[in-house]
RNA sequence: GCGCCCGUAGCUCAGCUGGAUAGAGCAACGGACUUCUAAUCCGUAGGUCGAACGUUCGAAUCGUUCCGGGCGCGCCA
């Protein structure tokens, strides 16, 4: 059980005669307590009564709890401080238990997703690595996820790149509209004759998302959806929802809250990216995912009723959630790169993780909320090196070990009398999955770097103030809260997928 | 014009289902290495939370209207 809900579980079970879904417990700045309860001012507004009052009756009924917490009113908020030996004890429970999400649906993650007529770029990353983390974060807690790169390798950008290639090669000039580049260039002089161009594009993404140490599940190929007749599967799942107008052929959209109807099949009997979308989500649906999750960039956003239109109206109970991101601006020495994917005018992926590394490059792309845009600056991060986050995190990572090395031989256990530095290190490490069920829950992985990037602040504050090798009262103590930092440390890191090297 | 996102310290951002004195990191300034790794720590300074009204015991948080920035509004992909 999470920290948070054992206490809250506490708390109920003294407070049953009052509404319990008022019982909901914040986390207050550090001198106030570990958590607090404003329940007193919200029944102040149904009683009609001073929340001073109904705030020293609620800490009369919680003084019962004095085994477990220590309960205090300040101006009608009502304090919670966990007694140390609860929190010892709640610490060491953790450490052989694993957070538990208190649902269980199917869930199908798609992100990338990226066309195969070019390179990815450092906005594809930034998709990779927040699916990634958010991948292993449901995983984590014992979701049932899996992931999925959806290969547009159908329609005229494929046929246009086939003919751009097949033009370099034999000399001629590029199509107009067509792709021309250094990746183009290389793709023609490194393709296998046996493989097409547009597989070997999809090997090279691939490739560079496995160096990011992102791995898919499945790689869906929208040429498998062609093998059956995409208006004929629509017109057969929504017979309600699909008409003929000028030629074209439409779907309803404006039924499911969009602003008019879309059309699926243009006149000239080409299908739209719609009607394949369509299919393809039905497939996800018939797979039986109860939860479709789509990282898209912002400039799909358009897109997302009409998708969420054609769920909903084969399947009411699916959740469709879209994580909409905002584009990466690339800089070098504070300079904006400008890139053009037609020209070839373009860093590539790889060239960022080469440069920067996949450490600091999963850092730094997932540790801001996705719907703001990111600036990132490849010298900034690979010059402040020495300031970096993710080296501020595997410091103390690699100091744990080198005192555990030291520590080798000593008993580990628990002993009553702590200070302030080692109660706030502890405290944040029992946090640690209200965390992740907190990022789960809302899909935010970037509240997991946060949470790391704190606890490793309050550990080389402890490191600092509290030594562990002093004496047999002390030292096991302290070899027991470095178990659990590390512990924390390697988990977070491992969902992060940031390395934690013991040595620095 | 319409829709979505954003506006918080010099910079990059947390905090947003209403709660206590608005928090970090970087940059700046001042301290701490004969003591478990100074890639660290401790301290100082820095704010009309874009603006104005409104809702109420209480607003960075909710509502309305502006201002400023980003992105969309195809029988494109």
């Amino acid at each position: 059980m999470s920290f948070r809900h054992a206490i809250e579980t506490t708390i109920s079970t003294h407070l049953s005669d009052l509404d319990q879904s008022l019982i909901e417990l914040s986390i207050p700045r550090y001198e106030h307590g570990d958590f607090a309860l404003n329940i007193a001012f919200k029944l102040s507004k149904i009683q009609k009564k001073n929340p001073m009052l109904i705030a020293d009756e609620v800490v009369q009924q919680l003084t019962q709890t004095s085994d477990v917490l220590h309960i205090s009113q300040l101006s009608g908020f009502i304090n919670i401080k966990v007694d140390d030996n609860y929190l010892i004890k709640y610490m060491s429970e953790f450490m052989l238990s694993s957070p538990k999400w208190d649902k269980d649906p199917s869930i199908l993650l798609e992100y990338v997703s990226a066309n195969p007529t070019g390179p990815l770029h450092i906005g594809h990353g930034r998709w990779a690595v927040i699916g990634d983390v958010l991948y292993r974060l449901l995983q984590a807690v014992g979701g049932n996820v899996k992931n999925e790169f959806y290969v547009n390798d159908a329609g005229n950008q494929v046929k246009t790149f086939e003919a751009s290639i097949h033009a370099i090669k034999n000399g001629q000039s590029i199509p107009e509209n067509g792709y021309g580049g250094p990746f183009i260039d290389t793709v023609v002089a490194e393709k296998p004759d046996d493989v097409t161009s547009i597989d070997y594009v999809i090997e090279c993404h691939r490739q560079s998302l496995e160096t990011l140490d992102c791995k898919f599940d499945r790689w869906f190929k929208e040429s498998t959806l062609h093998q059956s007749d995409i208006i004929q599967i629509i017109q057969d799942e929504y017979p309600d929802l699909i008409y003929k107008k000028d030629g074209a052929v439409w779907f309803k959209t404006t039924d499911y809250n969009d602003d008019k109807d879309r059309v699926l099949q243009k006149d000239n009997g080409d299908l739209t990216y719609f009607a394949c979308d369509i299919v393809y989500h039905l497939n996800k649906i018939n797979r039986k995912y109860d939860h479709i999750i789509n990282i898209w960039g912002a400039d799909h956003h358009g897109y997302i009723e009409r998708i969420r239109a054609a769920i909903l109206a084969k399947k009411e109970s699916v959740t469709f959630s879209v994580i909409l991101g905002q584009l990466v601006n690339l800089f070098k020495d504070g300079e904006p790169i400008k890139m053009s994917k037609r020209t070839g005018n373009l860093i590539e992926l790889d060239d960022v993780i080469h440069e920067i590394g996949v450490d600091a490059t999963r850092y730094f792309l997932v540790e801001k909320r996705p719907d703001l845009p990111l600036d990132f600056d490849m010298t900034k991060a690979t010059m402040t090196s020495m300031d970096n986050p993710v080296y501020y995190i595997q410091y103390a990572h690699a100091r744990i070990c080198s005192l555990q090395k030291k520590c080798e031989g000593l008993p580990e256990g628990a002993h009553t009398a702590i200070n302030d530095a080692d109660r706030k290190l502890m405290v944040h490490v029992c946090r640690y999955y209200d965390v992740l069920l907190d990022a789960s829950n809302s899909l935010e992985p970037y509240k997991l770097p946060q949470y790391l990037h704190e606890l490793a602040s309050l550990f080389h504050s402890f490191y600092q103030k509290c030594p562990v090798i002093v004496d047999d009262a002390i030292t096991p103590h302290r070899i027991a809260i470095l178990s659990a930092v590390q512990k924390v440390i390697q988990h977070c890191s491992g969902i992060l997928g940031i390395s934690t090297p013991e040595k620095m």
